[in-house]
DNA sequence: TCAGATGGTAAACCAGGTTGACCTTTCTGG
DNA sequence: CCAGAAAGGTCAACCTGGTTTACCATCTGA
């Protein structure tokens, strides 16, 4: 593999690259959503409604597809039911459960959020060319394992400021 | 450039796989850190001490270098102190500003930190070949900006768990 | 039928941020 | 030279997104 032509690079940089990506991505989303109507979205709501699903869902559901405990959950959802994201409804099957559904404004905001990263992509793709983009891509399935999506332990990404 | 010849890729995952991939390193960081003698370790340590530096720094030069606020500095100083990763000492040019400088013990973790990334990204590198590791850096880089290395507002990557 | 699993909530706590207010010390310009 | 601005630091109150422990209500199956 013909190391050894090139000067070695520093391992500690690529961290701090994928996390530039990240988070540059996701400013960049959350600038525009607030120009279309969506002030107060915030990293960790997307990641949350994305979770409930179109069908809804219960709070130990989201609480296990994000990796968070149920309490952790309970509280995002609460702050997604105050901004208008979701709302919550008993189930007529188990009156233990108490289901959490996307509002219009939900789905308008995970909507805009989609056609926002396409665009997101779409001017990566034309700095670097879709081969490469899709390289890029494939190359990072390839390292990361699947379940390196787990959203604890986090506030993520500015918002506030 | 060819596009359409292939099935188009949604905008929303590229976010996901850059985020997995900090995460895959930053945890594996953590995990060898923990094995190495140190388990107390966080993220935003690694973050922080960095930008103290060899020649110590004063809590608004980090704040600076970090983005966040210097009262944010000031906690996060209190933390490492007590983790025995840094000291503050008086600065005898100027009775404003208290020194902060790492310990041993701060330059040690700083140093298993950069020598166990290197062993991280030789590992990507195996998977990846080194030339095509080499590619994705430099998109990267092509598709940030410098400045996105802040650290504000986050909780980051677990840790706890 | 009843013991255990599951769903939800409450309370206390933590880490890492934020603002605002304030004091001390240094720098600077009239 | 000295008054006022700028800079360094800390305190206090607050926010968000997590945690653990504890507990109650409901459902399920042997």
């Amino acid at each position: 593999m013909e190391s050894g032509r090139h000067r070695p690079r520093a391992g500690y940089e690529l961290p701090l690259l994928l996390f530039a990506g990240f988070r540059t991505l996701i400013d960049g989303v959350h600038a525009e959503l607030a120009r279309q109507g969506h002030p107060d979205a915030r990293p960790a709501h997307g990641f949350a409604l994305q979770a409930i699903g179109p069908d809804g869902a219960a709070a130990s559901d989201i609480a296990r597809r994000l990796g968070i405990s149920k309490q952790a959950a309970g509280k995002t959802v609460d702050r997604l039911v105050a901004l208008g994201y979701a709302e919550r409804s008993d189930d007529p099957a188990d009156a233990r459960r108490r289901l959490v559904r996307l509002t219009a404004r939900g789905r308008d905001v995970l909507a805009r959020s989609a056609a926002i990263f396409d665009t997101l992509r779409a001017d990566w793709a034309a700095v670097l060319g879709e081969e490469r983009l899709r390289a890029l891509e494939d190359d990072l399935r390839a390292v990361t394992v699947p379940g390196a999506f787990r959203l604890d332990a986090a506030g993520w990404i500015g918002g506030t400021s």
